[in-house]
RNA sequence: GGAGAGAUGGCCGAGUGGUCGAAGGCACCUGACUCGAAAUCAGGCAUACCGGUAACGGUAUCGUAGGUUCGAAUCCUACUCUCUCCGCCA
């Protein structure tokens, strides 16, 4: 959420920025709705002024001028209770348009319609040196039995899968490997609730617009199956004021739900586009004054991961109009996939500025005794488990059809060093 | 699933119709004392919005939404959440 003031002061500025990221917003009602809220707002607080003197005096007062002023005060009361409701009806719209309102850009974002707007700003490693035709990763995870997409569809329906033996300890020992190498670089593990409130979904910035992404629960009891880690791990400073310096630094795994309406069509083979997977998400809560240079620090902290997995990956910034809507400014990691001779996004490390913490009330003092202030967060994949597996099978496939494992992997693996057939 | 209790400031906690933005304590800030610190003493210390260059003034906020009343932290209703006990359960 931005700020209104902030809105009402820079008006033609941020709308300008705004409208960089592309599609039709529109905040031609902001400037009336704000100011007839301010004017209706200057009305009410002179009627309360007045309701509140007379009562002053009607304290002390005989029962006679109770009665008789006690009726005109009733009068003034209902044109309160009016202008309370009409000041909420505007607030509530206001409110309304402004939780649907995207983060403005960062001006080093560069201005862009879609993906093809996006720099890479460095890449790693090379493409590896495969003297046959590479398959893609569903072919190589079936043909060694350790993949099952038909039977996750009886079970599931589309867009799920089942991993078997090796290939399942496999997402275990990638999901153990990373929580590690996070907690060596400072971040706390969390082990997050995969259910949360709708409050929690709206402190993120997922709700209100994108409610027909995420799964729901049906009871009576409404909680959202979280779309990412970054949900319950941002919102567990929610309402709070961080005694702790910043920045505060975490790590979590978690199944991650989406419904991703609207893709039908997209990615539909493999485990590229699932309603369910796995992540392990870093999250940071940062000081305004240094959340950019934070964003780098953990950019290069999700590419760590890929490096230690020798996976060839380039990084890229989002351009205006491939930005997620609570973004400032995000890069995206993507990975060499040798199946699809193309590389594909498995990290996507944002910079929120204060746009979240202002939904989820998350402030810090400068020092003791001053105001809170918002802090700034940022959160990125490190990794997207599901697909560093898609990655590590393309990449280190033999033309045989089995799988080298990296070595970083295989004390996770249990001395295990390469995927066989079952 | 059954029974009960509760939700107040950064935290704990008092407060049953106006004198309450709210006692007291903790934490924190400033000053005094001290070589320094601790202890002690004095003072300060909620948030948001509106008006004002400022000093300052005003309004709202005691889980949420309604209601009663001239007036609600306090009374009534509904809702949400939390806790305790019993049952069940990984």
């Amino acid at each position: 959420m931005l700020d209104l003031k902030e809105i009402a002061k820079n008006f033609d500025a941020v709308v300008a920025r705004l409208n960089d990221r592309g599609g039709a917003l529109d905040l031609s009602r902001f400037s009336a709705l704000f100011g007839e809220r301010r004017q209706l707002n200057i009305e009410l607080e002179a009627k309360q002024a007045t309701r509140n003197k007379v009562q002053d005096t009607l304290k002390s007062a005989d029962n006679e001028t109770r009665k008789t002023v006690g009726a005109q005060m009733k009068a003034l009361g209902q044109e309160i209770k009016d202008a309370e409701g009409r000041l909420k009806a505007l607030e509530d719209q206001l409110n309304e348009l402004i939780l649907n309102v995207p983060n403005v850009p960062h001006e080093s974002v560069p201005k862009g319609q879609d993906e093809h707007g996006n720099q890479c700003v460095r890449t790693w490693g090379e493409k590896p040196n495969l003297l046959f035709t590479p398959k893609q990763h569903f072919e190589l995870g079936e043909k060694l039995g350790l993949l099952d997409f038909e039977r996750a569809v009886k079970v599931s329906g589309t867009r799920f899968a089942f991993s078997k033996g090796a290939l399942a300890r496999l997402e275990r020992a990638l999901t153990a490997f990373m929580i590690d190498e996070h907690t060596r670089q400072g971040y706390l593990e969390l082990l997050p609730p995969y259910l949360v409130t709708r409050a929690s979904m709206t402190g993120t910035g997922q709700l209100p617009k994108f409610e027909a992404d995420a799964f729901k629960t049906a009871g009576e009891r409404e909680l959202f199956l979280i779309p990412t880690a970054e949900v319950p791990v941002t919102n567990f400073h929610a309402d709070e004021i961080l005694e702790q310096p910043l920045p505060v630094r975490y790590v979590a795994a978690s199944p991650c739900f989406r419904a991703e309406a609207g893709s039908a069509g997209k990615d539909t083979r493999g485990l590229i586009r699932m309603h369910q997977f796995h992540k392990v998400e870093l999250v940071k809560f940062a000081h305004p004054d240094r959340s950019f240079e934070e964003l780098e620090a953990l950019t290069r902290d999700a590419a760590s991961i890929l490096e230690k997995l020798g996976l060839h990956h380039r990084v890229m910034l989002l351009c205006t109009g491939d930005m997620g809507f609570a973004s400032a400014k995000t890069y995206d990691l993507e990975v060499w996939l040798p199946g699809q001779n193309a590389f594909r996004e498995i990290s996507s490390c944002s910079c929120f500025t204060d746009f979240q913490a202002r939904r989820a009330k998350i402030r810090f003092r400068e020092k003791a005794g001053d105001k809170p202030r918002l802090v700034h967060t940022l959160n990125g994949s490190g990794l997207a488990v599901g697909r560093t597996v898609v990655a590590i099978l393309e990449n280190y496939q033999r033309e045989d059809g089995t799988v080298a494992l990296p070595k970083v992997l295989h004390p996770y693996m249990g001395g295990l060093t390469e995927l066989l057939p079952l």
